[in-house]
DNA sequence: TCTGGGGTCCTAGGACCC
DNA sequence: TCTGGGGTCCTAGGACCC
């Protein structure tokens, strides 16, 4: 029997929830996001296939989303604590999968870890659970790793399944551009076009050397085998624990004094220490996200002079780093990170670069 | 036209030490 | 007067993902 890698994901996920529990949603165009008010400051979680099909998108700010949206489309607001608790009715489904290992890597996703001479089986015995203990419908990629897996899911969607291999990688993905892997983004694939690398299998082929120039050494590396599907195949079922915090608001009117500036960071840093705090572990560093007019992020760091468990502390350095910014320019506060101690993770070098929970 | 909120990991370059 | 090599730690920021 093979080892296989599934990766599962739920299809429209948040709106999805959303129509089951109102059913009359059924094949209306939802928009999920922000208060579910088209006129505030906020942007799109998530739009049903049919409120896709107006152009619609996550990520999109709500207004433009109400400038594309027809008369009949549904604006929702988001609402954690139901999709938190769909999600751990999903995944527990899964768990309960026989010989299947489960790693979650978001809300709705996760890779599953099985042996098996008929991975599809196995993929639609999934899909069959998920949808009979949930009423939701998902995608599933089947591969020979999780880059493979992850990828393949697309292929599959929505509500099917794709097998994508060493087998067949370069035949499906060769001629894709490099923006299509996991882990490639606008930047990067600019980056690779300028040396010449557009494609997948120009990626696979491209001297590795010239990549580890541009990139350094483990991304250089790590991108090269991205392009031949190269990646992890181990599925860690260890549940995944936060390296930091972070409280981000957005303010419906830019914060304009320094009064309020400072209302801002204490409460934002007080609430991002105690996420810390239930936790147990000690605060080590702590972040401000601004921005600047007219859309330009920037994220600055301090550490702390030592670990503290101190909420009083914690909160005056990030008042002390609020003090540093740059007051020429009209400046958003966004958000404070609390970032731990870390838990013990060995060898970095055994790792995968590959962002996010992995 | 107006841009979320939650995260992770990597790199460059300077300071400092031996 | 000119000038090593290696290592670690830290800051600052970049990029990406869900």
């Amino acid at each position: 029997m093979a080892d296989w890698v599934l990766h599962v994901d739920m299809d429209q996920f948040i709106a999805a929830v959303e129509v089951l529990r109102r059913p009359e949603l059924a094949g209306v165009p939802v928009i999920v996001g922000g208060r579910g008010d088209p006129t505030e400051r906020a942007v799109v979680s998530t739009a049903s296939y049919e409120a896709r099909a107006f152009g619609i998108g996550s990520g999109m700010p709500l207004k433009i989303a109400a400038r594309k949206a027809p008369e009949h489309a549904v604006f929702l607001p988001v609402d954690h604590q139901a999709y938190e608790a769909a999600s751990h009715e999903v995944m527990a489904t899964l768990r309960a999968l026989p010989g299947a290992v489960l790693e979650v890597i978001g809300w709705d996703e996760c890779f599953l870890g099985v042996s098996s001479d008929a991975p599809e089986s196995v993929a639609g015995s999934a899909q069959t659970a998920v949808l009979d203990a949930t009423g939701l419908h998902c995608s599933v990629g089947i591969g020979d790793n999780k880059v493979r897996a992850k990828i393949a899911t697309e292929f599959g969607k929505p509500r099917g399944m794709f097998r994508l291999t060493a087998a067949n990688w370069f035949e499906v993905m060769g001629e894709k551009p490099t923006r299509d892997l996991w882990g490639v983004g606008p930047k990067v694939s600019k980056r690779l076009a300028d040396h010449g690398v557009k494609t997948i299998r120009e990626l696979a082929d491209a001297d590795e050397q010239e990549l580890i120039g541009e990139f350094g050494p483990r991304m250089g590396v790590w991108y090269r085998e991205l392009g031949s599907g190269i990646g992890p195949r181990v599925v860690d079922p260890t549940p995944w624990v936060a390296r930091s915090h972070s409280r981000e608001t957005t303010y419906q009117q830019n914060l304009t004094t320094a009064e309020e500036v400072e209302a801002a960071i204490r409460t934002l840093a007080g609430s991002s220490f105690d996420d810390c705090a239930a936790e147990g572990r000690p605060v080590v560093r702590v972040h401000l996200k601004v921005r600047y007019a007219p859309f330009e992020t920037k994220t600055f760091g301090r550490k702390l002079p030592a670990p503290t468990e101190s909420r009083d502390e914690f909160i005056e350095a990030a008042l002390a780093l609020g003090r540093t910014l740059d007051g020429e320019r009209e400046v958003r506060l966004l958000g404070v990170r609390a970032e731990m101690t870390m838990p013990d993770e060995g060898d970095a070098s055994e790792r995968t670069p590959v962002r996010g929970r992995i």
